[in-house]
RNA sequence: GUGCCUUUAGCUCAGUCGGUAGAGCGCUUGAUUGUGGUUCAAGAAGUCAUGGGUUCAAUCCCCAUAAGGCACCCCA
């Protein structure tokens, strides 16, 4: 048996029909706050995420798929998109478009980690890029429409934390005076922070060992430590997120793993996700246009919503939908047959959606009331004759004979 | 990549103190002629994850591998 490769699956019935509405509300969203999708290839050059994502993060350097093109060129399978969107907007010199770029997307990234639940090697982002403002004016308007997104979609308890990450001004700063207080009381904390004070200081202040926090919390935060454009910068998005009333936890602890954060990062969790409680991850990354080789300024943010975790909460909190079938014919006999046949395909056209069974009565009606059908139409040589239709309504049991104009307005207008 | 746990019918799980297995749900068929969601009956379906070892004999014990889960790590 040759099946599905770890951390790989397959979308079924019925949960592919959650995911095609994630992702027609995310359209539609998108589209009221003026966005366009884009559309980058799966693979890209290796130099491309090192240089973007960050050569010391854990995705480049120890996650991606990465192999060698026949022509020595080594590809890799993209483990986040926001480096490639940046690189067609540097190749298609869409900075000559007047106006911040805002573009969208959706479809699968790859990253080689121990799968869990909630983590995939295959997994579905649908994300989002404002490039060319920095104002934060489009960080509010950026997070408000993810949290548009996610509620939109049916997820219940949203819980948003915010935080500054700084600038290449100030953020240096802050990281050497947390290594100095980090040398000072470094023996008192667990082994992975005392490991992480050297390789990643701002990852202690993500720590959850109890014994830690004492020492911990004393920590210098970063919110003190920004210069005083990014302290504006910051002010003013919280002011523009309490215009909204939108709901947010500022965390100054939150870190985040890729190297191109800078100002506003932003999260959103989730109970209903065990470990991998993050159903959203964003932030502002100014300098990443740069990194990448573009000769002008490009200040961006954007986030990437986990599009497997999300389907995972709306089904986990009942918020998925079931699938449900306009009308079930239940035809008998080979003349009922044709007929109904010819029926369907009529009231397909009307954007009725139909299903046409083939058997025993008892049979059908079974099957019409699995498919979840509002109504059953029952054709027999009785009907035809006549000249009339026998709709059942499958909810109410109630069954009514009309004509074909009568059947036809009685199911379009239910739409 | 590390540690721990799990793996028996399509699904959720029992079970044999080592003698090749069961339930519920689901599926198929039937309970006289054209009516579902309830009921009743019958039936199909499992090399008990894979490979090796111990044993007269392994689904059960031991080892390895794989997949899944949890924690770490990290992130969406």
């Amino acid at each position: 048996m040759i099946h599905a490769i770890k951390g790989t699956r397959d979308i079924l019935p019925p949960s592919s029909t959650t995911w095609n509405r994630v992702e027609a509300v995310a359209r539609r969203i998108f589209a009221n706050y003026n966005y366009q999708e884009i559309r980058t290839p799966i693979f890209e050059e290796t130099a491309l995420f090192a240089r973007g994502v960050g050569e010391e993060t854990d995705i480049v350097s120890k996650e991606m798929y990465t192999w060698e093109d026949r022509d020595g060129t080594s590809l890799t399978l993209r483990p986040e998109n926001t480096a490639s969107v940046i690189r067609a907007y540097i190749e298609h010199r869409m900075d000559q478009i007047p106006g911040p770029k805002k573009l969208y997307y959706m479809g699968p990234m790859f990253r080689r980690e121990r799968p869990q639940k909630g983590r995939y090697r295959q997994f579905f982002q649908i994300g989002s890029e404002v490039i060319g403002s920095e104002s934060p004016a489009t960080d509010a308007e950026v997070i408000e429409m993810v949290v548009a997104i996610l509620t939109g979609c049916g997820v219940k308890d949203i819980h948003l934390i915010i935080n500054s990450v700084g600038c290449k001004e100030c953020r240096p700063g802050f990281n050497a005076a947390l290594k100095e207080q980090l040398q000072s009381i470094k023996q008192h904390l667990c082994e992975n922070c005392q490991r992480r004070a050297e390789t990643n200081p701002l990852r202690v202040l993500d720590c959850k060992v109890p014994a830690d926090q004492p020492y911990v919390e004393k920590l210098p935060s970063i919110l003190d430590h920004l210069c005083q454009n990014c302290t504006n910068h910051f002010a003013t998005v919280r002011q523009f997120l309490d215009d909204r009333q939108i709901g947010y936890e500022v965390r100054p602890r939150l870190v985040r793993g890729l190297d191109y954060y800078t100002r506003t990062t932003f999260e959103i969790v989730h109970g209903a996700l065990g470990a991998q409680s993050s159903v959203m991850g964003g932030g502002r990354y100014d300098g990443l246009a740069e990194s990448l080789g573009s000769k002008i300024s490009s200040p961006g943010i954007g986030f990437s919503i986990g599009e497997d975790r999300l389907v995972m909460i709306l089904e986990e909190t009942g918020a998925a939908e079931p699938v449900s079938l306009d009308l079930y014919i239940a035809p008998m006999g080979d003349a009922a047959l044709r007929h109904a046949g010819i029926l369907a395909r009529d009231l397909r056209l009307q954007q009725v959606s139909v299903e046409v069974g083939e058997g025993k009565l008892k049979r059908l009606m079974e099957l019409a009331n699995k498919a979840n059908a509002k109504h059953t139409l029952i054709l027999g040589d009785n009907e035809i004759t006549a000249g009339t239709y026998a709709l059942k309504n499958m909810t109410s049991g109630e069954q009514r004979s009309m004509t074909r104009s009568e059947l036809v307005d009685h199911l379009t207008a239910k739409n």
